[in-house]
DNA sequence: CTGTTAGCGCTTTCAG
DNA sequence: CTGAAAGCGCTAACAG
């Protein structure tokens, strides 16, 4: 009993045709209910399942969406994940998770797999490396819905998720601001996302709004790991740059820059406080220098997937692009100097 | 345009036939190098792209493993997911995830629709609630090798990949022991879960080994959520139990424990050590009392996913399960009370 | 309400 | 080396 039974099985079984058999399992109303039982009944004895392959292939659809993220293990993108396969599960969709790794080629690879596999939508947050967009070019033309979330694109008829970055940016540099800091670095990252200008701009309105100048020199642009915190926060020490603060655009580097902060014994955030744009509510927990803007990731996943959904299911993929800017309140935990 | 090339399009373009042009996209010998060409040429004039639907439908597979995991955004699963997905990758398969949020309802009916998928095999690590099994049965009728990860179940004929945790718990409690510590708590898990009775089981024989009596109430069962974490260690201070000491069974818990033991300015570790059995290394660089298993996510992960593939690609699903024991290093970041 | 028929797009015998 | 034909298991017209 290697093959597993077919509908042509259950319905030679009982002498009836397999198309009745197949609208009685899909509960079609074109079937009497006593037919349906009967033919319920045998399914079950024979252990039947539904071959959802040739399904899918019949109806060109696989209720699978693809979704990509620099590295799983990244806590914003797991708790994106988690949120996308919350609200995808519930709408009776698999996630195909992959992982580009920061690298292009990988992603542009991933693309062209995940729509040979006819997924019926994708979830993308780009990497660090992706300036050319020549692979989505693919998705447009097999007319597969395609939402950013976090890590989007500036390019017409996309559709993006993202949290209101220059808000954030705004916010946590005020806060610092507020807090009595006058002094007050910033970690960026890679210019080609759009998530790490935004949050700069927001950096530089706050020291406008409070009348602070800006020095460019308070600004260092890594790829925002955790060693890069580390070695920018050891820059800022090692030059004897007069800062009181640094707001980091992410959590890894801010991380970074506490550790290295804490082998010199230097105080935080008595001496140099530190925020960093991050989601990492375990760091937070026993460390509450670090600022987290906590739920963003699963908020962004339920949100992204949600608007997909919505393409995929009316089949009508908007001419525009939309973008969703979720307003996430901002500074859920603080680095203060008064604590 | 709406419909895409198929081999017959590129069949009838070149006056050939549909079965040639398929074997040629699959690089069969049988094919002259020169009719390759062509056929290659007119698929990328065509813009054309398989379809991987209908050739798994005939080939009988989908190059896909399901894994299901209690939670993606715990860190453990995610970097476990990251190993699996690497090598999935590496190996042309593709990895769809699911969390059954530890609800044994949940699990069982994505255990059935990833049968349904026909994935070709199955990466679990169970909930804290399955105790009942029957739902794996559907996974054996049907031939699809399965590896359990992390939390496996003591159940003959079934694979697994775990950390060694009686060693792990030993290592942890002796390097305690080894402190100066004489009074150490446990927080362990459910007493379902294979992997906590084998912590307790390392903790139990530490203590005896270094002759410290066994206290019933120094152990605290508990589902380890940082909240648990947080009113295990407030009983501990409340009921005055002396300790100088926990081993907690996982991160979350510890995380707990630091936190209340933070509020009340108990001071880690001179008045009490925490070691949790952790994988979670942005926790511990901020907080280097924390104990971690570092990689111990990312190396399950990736055995496990070598074992599933051979399994596959052998097509032979062993009589015997078999139980790989990961000998992580422990302790690779210590709470030492001489520090 | 049920049966007949024709595919979805691909692979794979079996012939030639 | 290439072609013809059958069919993976299911669904969806179209009849009746």
């Amino acid at each position: 009993m290697n093959n597993k039974p077919t509908i042509h099985d259950i319905a030679k079984a009982l002498g009836i045709n397999s198309s009745t058999v197949s609208r009685a399992l899909n509960d079609s109303p074109r079937v009497t209910q006593k037919t349906k039982n009967k033919i319920l009944a045998m399914a079950q004895e024979l252990g039947y399942q539904r071959n959802v392959l040739a399904s899918n292939l019949r109806k060109n659809v696989t209720h699978t969406i693809g979704v990509i993220v620099p590295r799983i293990s990244r806590h914003f993108f797991s708790s994106a994940i988690q949120g996308i396969e919350e609200t995808a599960y519930a709408a009776g969709y698999n996630v195909i998770i992959c992982q580009s790794l920061e690298q292009l080629e990988r992603e542009q690879s991933i693309v062209n797999g995940l729509v040979e596999k006819r997924v019926d939508g994708l979830l993308i947050s780009i990497s660090m490396e992706t300036l050319n967009y020549d692979h989505l070019d693919l998705v447009a033309k097999n007319k597969i819905p395609l939402v950013f979330f976090d890590r989007h694109c500036n390019i017409p008829n996309y559709s993006s998720v993202i949290i209101d970055d220059f808000k954030g940016g705004f916010e946590a540099t005020e806060h610092l601001i507020k807090q009595g800091c006058k002094h007050i670095a910033h970690f960026s990252g890679p210019k080609n996302l759009e998530i790490y200008k935004n949050r700069l701009a927001g950096y530089k309105a706050a020291l406008k709004k409070h009348k602070l100048t800006f020095n460019e020199s308070y600004v260092i642009t890594s790829r925002l790991m955790e060693d890069d915190g580390y070695a920018n926060m050891k820059v800022l020490i090692d030059k004897n740059i007069e800062i009181d603060a640094v707001f980091s655009a992410n959590d890894m580097a801010a991380i970074g820059a506490i550790k290295f902060l804490k082998q010199q014994k230097i105080a935080i955030p008595e001496d140099i406080a530190i925020v960093g744009f991050s989601n990492e509510p375990i760091s937070t927990a026993i460390e509450p220098s670090l600022t987290t803007i906590d739920q963003s990731g699963l908020t962004i996943g339920k949100t992204a997937t949600n608007l997909l959904l919505n393409y995929i299911e009316e089949k009508s993929i908007p001419e525009k692009g939309k973008t969703v800017i979720i307003d996430t309140s901002l500074l859920e935990r603080n680095s203060s100097k008064k604590e």
